[in-house]
DNA sequence: CTGGTCTCCGGAAACGTTACCAACCGGGTA
DNA sequence: TACCCGGTTGGTAACGTTTCCGGAGACCAG
C-alpha cells in the first residue's frame, strides 16, 4: 500500500525537454556551455514537471553532502538554542544544511548523535562534549577525518580545536566583586559537577576565596527549587553565616532568587546574589539580577567559522595542528552588573 | 586536496569477512536466515573496519528515508525549540532524524526551507506556516503525496491535518477574567497582525470586550520596548484612560510589565496585567504575572503523533480526509492566574 | 582541403546499497 | 534414484545523479 513515493528524476526532464541528461544536470548545476536556447527548454520542463534534484543521488555521486551536525545537551536550553539559531544562519550562508541533535548529557545519546550523523555522511561536526567521551570522537576524527570543533567544552584529550568562554575568570571575577562589597560568607550553588564549565567555574570561586582567605562554601547537590530552598534556608538558620550565594546556573538562579523571596530575605540588604548565565527578565526583576553573560553569539559564531574554514580552505591533513594538541579559543566573559550584588544602579 | 573521505563500503566488509554483499546487507538490516557462525564473522569485519551504512545509498534504494522534516519561524524561540525538543524524541522514538528549519517568518526562506526538505526526500512535514503560503504546500502535498502536518497555526485552504490552540478562547477568557475585576479600559498590545494565531487573540479580545459593551483599544504598531512604553505613557497622560493590558506575546508582556515599572505605575493596583504564553520568571516577578498558558507539550505531542500515524499506519491516499476538508485539532489553553490581574495569590 | 580549437551535447560508467532470483546443500519422501 | 523443500548464500540489476570521454558542428588559419 504504500506506492506513492514518486518524484519526477532527471531522465523524465531530459527526455520531456528532449536533451540528454548531462544536459539537464548542466542546467540544475549552473554550468555554462549551453545554448540559450535549450537553456530555456530544460528550465521550463523542470517547472512543468516540479522536479527537485535527489539529494541522495547527488551525494552518492560527488562526496560532499554540504550538511552539518550539531551535537548539544539540549535544543530546549536558550543557551544551545541560540548556538543553534547562529550556527544555523552561517550554515545557511555556506549552503549548507544544519542537523541539530539532543543528547541530554548522556554518553549513549551522543553516540546515537555522532553515528547517525556519521551514516548521513556529514561534512564537518560541531559539538558541545558530554565530558570525557572524547576517545570515540577522536577515533571517528582520525578515521574518517571529518573535520570537527568543539563548542562551550573542550574534549579531554583534546586534539580537535575548540571554542570555550572563560569559566574559570568569569567565575573568578563575580566572586571577587562580592568580596569587593565585603561579603565573606559567600556560598556557592553549583550544577553538575560533571560538567566541564561548571568545574571550571567552581575553580574559579575557590580561587577568589582563596585569595581572599576566605573559607569555601560549596553546595553541590542542588537539582531543584526544593533542595535550593533547603539548603539556604539551613544556612540562615545560623546568623552570620551566610552573605552572599554565587549561582553556576540559570535554573538554579532563579531557584535560588525566588528561594529568598520567599523566605523573606532582603536582597541584597542581608544576602547578595550572583548568577551565572544572563536570562530573560534578569533586568527586570526587583532587584536586579547582577549575572556573568557569557558570550554566546560570538562562541557560536567563532565555532562556524572556525568549522567552515577547515571545509572550503586547505586540506584536512592527518595532523591538524603542526603544533601537536590544539589550543582552545577562549572568550572573555563579562560582569553585568546590576543591583543584586549590592551595586546600585549606577555605581559600581 | 580533498581526497580523504573515504569510509568502508559493504563491498569491503564483504570480501574481508568472506562472504557477499548480500549477506552482509542481511546483517545490517538484521534479517534471519544467516548461519551464527557467518553472522559472527560479519560483525568482526564490520567492527574491524568501522563500518557504517551510507544513508545515501540506503535511500537512493529503498524509498524511506527515516528522516522528518520540522519548519519553524524560529529555533531560538522558547516555545518552538519546546516544540522541537519534544517532536526530536518522538522522531528517535520511531527511529527516525528531525531536520529542523527556521524561517524567521519570511516567505522566501519558508519556501527555501520546504525546497531543501524535499530535495533530502524527508518522509513527513510538520510546518508552523507563515500566513498565507498554503498554495505552494498544497501543491508539494499533492505533487509528493508527502503527509504534512500544521502545527501551531493552520494553512489556510487547508486540506492539511493542523493541531492549534485555542487562541480565540484563550483571549476571550483572559479579557472576561479582566472584565469581571471591574476594568474596563483594557489595551491590547499586539504582535505583528500577520500571524494567525495574533489575530486569534484579538479576535477573543474583540468578542469579550464586544459583549461587554466596552470600547476596544488596540495596539497594532508594538514591536520593541521603546514603543511599548511609549503607548503605555500616553494613554496614561490621559487620566482613566487605562486601566489594564492585555499583550499578546511574550516579549511584549515582558516589554509592558517593565514599562510599567518604569512610569512607576503600581500593578495591578492602578493597572493590571495579562500576558499571552507563559515564561520563565513570570511567577517569581513581583506581582507575578497572570498568564494565558499554552498547551505546548501536547500541541507538539499531537502533531507528531498525527504525522507518525500517517507514516505507519494506512497509506496515504490522494484524498487525505475523505471528509474534505480537514477539521484542525484545537487544544484547550488555560488562564494561569496569578497576582497582576488583581487577583490574590489564593483567590479567583 | 586539412588540421586545430572552440562550443555544445549525449552515452554510459560509476557511487553504495537493497531486492530479486537462482543456486547449493542436506535430508526426507515416493 | 528422482524429487522436492527449507535454510543459507551470492550474483546482479536497479535507484538518480555526476563525470569522463568522445562526437558533431562551426569557424579560422595555414
Amino acid at each position: 500500500m504504500r506506492k506513492p513515493r514518486k518524484l519526477p528524476t532527471l531522465h523524465e526532464v531530459a527526455k520531456r525537454a528532449g536533451v540528454g541528461t548531462t544536459t539537464v544536470s548542466r542546467v540544475i548545476n549552473g554550468v555554462e556551455h549551453v545554448e540559450p536556447q535549450t537553456l530555456a527548454r530544460v528550465e521550463r520542463a523542470i517547472k512543468e514537471l516540479g522536479y527537485l534534484p535527489n539529494h541522495a543521488a547527488r551525494v552518492l555521486k560527488g562526496h560532499r553532502t554540504r550538511t552539518v551536525g550539531l551535537v548539544v545537551p539540549s535544543i530546549a536550553d536558550p543557551f544551545f538554542s541560540s548556538c543553534a539559531e547562529v550556527l544555523q544562519g552561517i550554515a545557511r550562508r555556506h549552503e549548507c544544511l544544519l542537523i541539530v541533535m539532543a543528547t541530554h548529557n548522556e554518553k549513549s545519546m551522543e553516540r546515537d548523535a555522532v553515528n547517525t550523523l556519521m551514516q548521513h555522511r556529514v561534512d564537518g561536526f560541531i559539538i558541545a562534549p558530554s565530558d570525557s567521551e572524547s576517545g570515540e570522537l577522536c577515533s571517528l576524527l582520525m578515521r574518517a577525518s571529518v573535520p570537527i570543533v568543539a563548542l562551550d567544552r573542550p574534549v579531554a584529550g583534546a586534539v580537535v580545536p575548540s571554542v570555550v568562554a572563560d569559566n574559570f575568570v568569569g567565575a573568578q571575577h563575580a566572586t571577587r566583586h562580592l568580596i569587593a562589597h565585603g561579603y565573606k560568607k559567600i556560598a556557592c550553588l553549583t550544577g553538575e559537577m560533571n560538567l566541564f564549565t561548571i568545574r571550571e567555574r567552581v575553580r574559579g570561586y575557590q580561587a577568589a576565596m582563596a585569595a581572599a582567605n576566605l573559607k569555601v562554601l560549596l553546595h553541590t547537590s542542588i537539582h531543584d527549587y526544593a533542595s535550593c530552598e533547603n539548603a539556604i534556608a539551613k544556612m540562615l538558620r545560623q546568623p552570620g553565616s551566610l552573605d552572599a550565594v554565587f549561582t553556576l546556573k540559570n535554573s538554579t538562579t532563579v531557584d535560588a532568587f525566588q528561594a529568598l523571596l520567599q523566605l523573606r530575605v532582603p536582597v541584597p540588604q542581608k544576602v547578595a546574589i550572583i548568577g551565572y548565565d544572563d536570562f530573560q527578565l534578569a533586568g527586570t526583576v526587583r532587584p536586579a539580577i547582577t549575572v556573568v553573560q557569557q558570550p554566546i553569539q560570538e562562541l557560536a559564531q567563532t565555532a562556524g567559522q572556525l568549522l567552515f574554514r577547515h571545509l572550503n580552505g586547505a586540506a584536512v591533513s592527518a595532523k591538524p595542528a603542526p603544533t601537536g594538541t590544539q589550543k582552545p579559543v577562549v572568550l572573555k566573559t563579562s560582569l553585568l552588573i546590576r543591583e543584586s550584588c549590592g551595586c546600585r544602579p549606577n555605581q559600581p
